[in-house]
DNA sequence: TTCACCACTTAGAATTATTCTAATTCTTAT
DNA sequence: ATAAGAATTAGAATAATTCTAAGTGGTGAA
């Protein structure tokens, strides 16, 4: 039988959903693996810190579990939503400034998405 | 007299410590300014809405606060400390590579900080 | 100068994500 | 089978932050 740690990894690698612990937690149980919330988070320490998953964090959200495949985010400032994009040569442009041994980066640029955009957007017909 | 609005604001604007919540309290406490800690939430809150301050979150640490211009962070993956650094023409390359108008971004580098390696690497003799 | 109005502040309770504790249940090798 | 060790658990605890509802203070009209 697998272990609960494959159970989270697996559920983590195939979601592009960017899942916090509860929605992980959640996913298990609905496919019929019980196991406590604290398994979950346990796990994901683990997984962070053997670097099989990255950590995002959003400010006013709770945590979000990700591949480790090299890419960026775009996070909504109004809603919060992640989108992934790669940048390309960025690793590059940062190392080749410094003499530090860069070990990783976390990339979060802000926008409006199109969703927002399209429904949130305030006093539309006045602005200039 | 000096509304806590300013105080706050100058506090971070003048300290390059990257201060969480709790600090700038402490630091206006001693200052001879007494407020209480949710108003320094509240102020916090509403100067960084205003895009006055920036607001870094660490994994792990409180929230930080920062002063607007342009720069990112290098952050220590042992011991969480932030330091300053600025990358040259990052905002260039991101948005050469988007047809989204990009609001801003956060960009955090992880390395290990020097007086980390100095003292904390374990079995030093021995790697390759 | 009184009064009503408003923004700001406050103490303390509440919330929320996460971690800790201590007990229990599995694994596994012998 | 069984002891040792690892993983899991329920529930308590923690910590940062926000909320609530009441209090304070200044301002300007009457």
């Amino acid at each position: 039988m697998k272990k609960n740690a494959d159970l989270i990894l697996e559920t983590v690698l195939q979601s592009s959903a960017h899942m916090t612990a509860e929605e992980i937690h959640a996913a298990l149980r609905d496919s019929g693996h019980r196991m406590a919330l604290a398994t979950v988070y346990n796990n994901l320490a683990q997984l962070h810190s053997e670097g099989r998953i990255r950590k995002v964090c959003v400010e006013g959200h709770p945590d979000r579990y990700d591949k480790m495949i090299r890419h960026d985010h775009l996070v909504c400032r109004r809603c919060g939503k992640l989108t992934d994009i790669c940048f390309q040569d960025l690793t590059k442009l940062l190392q080749s400034q410094t003499d530090e041994e860069l070990l990783s980066y976390d990339l979060q640029v802000s926008y409006i998405c199109p969703a927002c955009r399209r429904t949130a957007h305030p006093a539309s017909t006045t602005d200039p």
